[in-house]
DNA sequence: TACCCGTGGGA
DNA sequence: TTCCCAAGGGT
């Protein structure tokens, strides 16, 4: 069987119409290569719209604040990711002319550009035979075959790269990675693959031997950790505080409250300390909401607000917002967007009373 | 190399 | 409820 013309044909017909496709110039592909890591198209696909629509060019996007984009990317997670698209535009227009770099080697220069980026850029928009080895191709790849290494050590990414490489359509290797992809995201999927109408059923090793849900190997699992979260919410009447984070960690750079982060659960001198360094009163279970349970994949958050309406004596760097809308400048984590939207401006000022809360 | 970094949907 | 995992890259 010949699997690149099988797999091309299938795309054919199959293929999504995404709006980078209409237009695949390096700008979109790689605006939506960046919005796409780790990310399902339908929960990314607002946000490519919503960058193409606020910054059409590269030159607009190098150009603009770095809490404007922050702030559109809200809500997408992988926050490092805004700061480092920010980061690659500029160096686009400062320092290559204005064009993206024409070549597999010279796109892993740009920040957040890694060796799958830079794959998928330089084949569908050069044409450049090089093979794009992401989340979908590792587990077609593994079915079909039977390759059983493991996909999360530097041996598995050495054999997957190489057997995408083998079977790499060197005429039309943009179309032949996209369908890849596509394939492993439409028909090869994790759970329940569509093996009743796939085109390769009989070649795939995985199904022959009835081992398609064991596939692809992975060797370790990563199990989410507690976190525990105390963040002070000051309301006076200058509005609410808001404070930037730090360009590390969580949430790096989103805004939020000035938050203690601690691995157990904080007794009570912990709190009012942390509140006596901000300069706030002892904090008291009348000022006290929550719990809330936050999941991440890494850590499983618990978190507490503390509501004062004094101001601090000694916080800093600290902005001021007083409604809905001044607060949509900012980019906030989910957490902390569903708090303020729910019991600071909320359309429900008052909110109902129950047992849970 | 190992670990860090979000969110939402589905089983 | 809990876990997996999705167009990965940085450090």
């Amino acid at each position: 069987m010949n699997i690149p013309s099988q797999l091309n044909y299938w795309y054919s017909k199959n293929k999504r119409t995404l709006p980078w496709r209409n237009s695949p110039t390096p700008y979109n592909i790689w605006l939506s290569e960046m919005i796409m890591q780790q990310t399902r198209i339908a929960q990314g696909l607002p946000y490519y719209l919503k960058f193409k629509e606020v910054f059409p060019t590269v030159e607009m996007l190098a150009e603009a604040h770095e809490r404007d984009v922050m702030q559109l990317w809200q809500g997408l997670g992988y926050y490092r990711r805004a700061r480092n698209l920010h980061h690659a535009a500029k160096q686009v227009v400062h320092e290559m002319d204005g064009r993206f770099p024409g070549t597999y080697k010279e796109l892993l220069q740009l920040k957040g550009v890694g060796p799958y980026s830079a794959a998928a850029i330089a084949s569908i928009c050069y044409n450049e035979p090089v093979p794009v080895v992401d989340g979908n191709v590792f587990r077609f790849l593994s079915r079909l075959f039977g390759i059983d290494t493991p996909v999360d050590t530097s041996l598995g990414k050495r054999i997957f790269y190489e057997q995408a490489a083998a079977i790499l359509d060197h005429e039309n290797p943009g179309d032949f990675n996209q369908a890849m992809m596509e394939f492993g995201a439409l028909v090869c999927t994790p759970a329940q693959p569509g093996c009743k109408d796939c085109p390769f059923s009989e070649v795939c090793v995985a199904l022959r031997t009835g081992a398609v849900d064991q596939y692809p190997v992975k060797s370790k699992r990563t199990k989410a950790t507690p976190l525990y979260l105390n963040s002070v919410v000051v309301q006076t009447s200058r509005g609410l505080m808001l404070q930037q984070r730090p360009e590390t960690g969580i949430w790096a750079g989103l805004y939020g409250f000035p938050t203690l982060e601690t691995s157990t659960k904080p007794d009570q001198r912990t709190l009012s300390d942390f509140c006596e360094q901000l300069g706030l009163p002892e904090p008291n279970k009348e000022k006290r909401i929550g719990p809330f349970s936050h999941q991440l994949t890494h850590r499983s958050i618990e978190a507490h607000f503390w509501v004062f309406n004094e101001p601090p004596a000694r916080v800093k760097d600290y902005t001021w917002v007083s409604n809905k809308k001044e607060i949509s400048n900012f980019g906030l984590p989910r957490l902390f967007e569903r708090f303020v939207d729910k019991y600071i401006f909320g359309t429900r000022e008052k909110p109902v009373p129950s047992a849970n809360e």
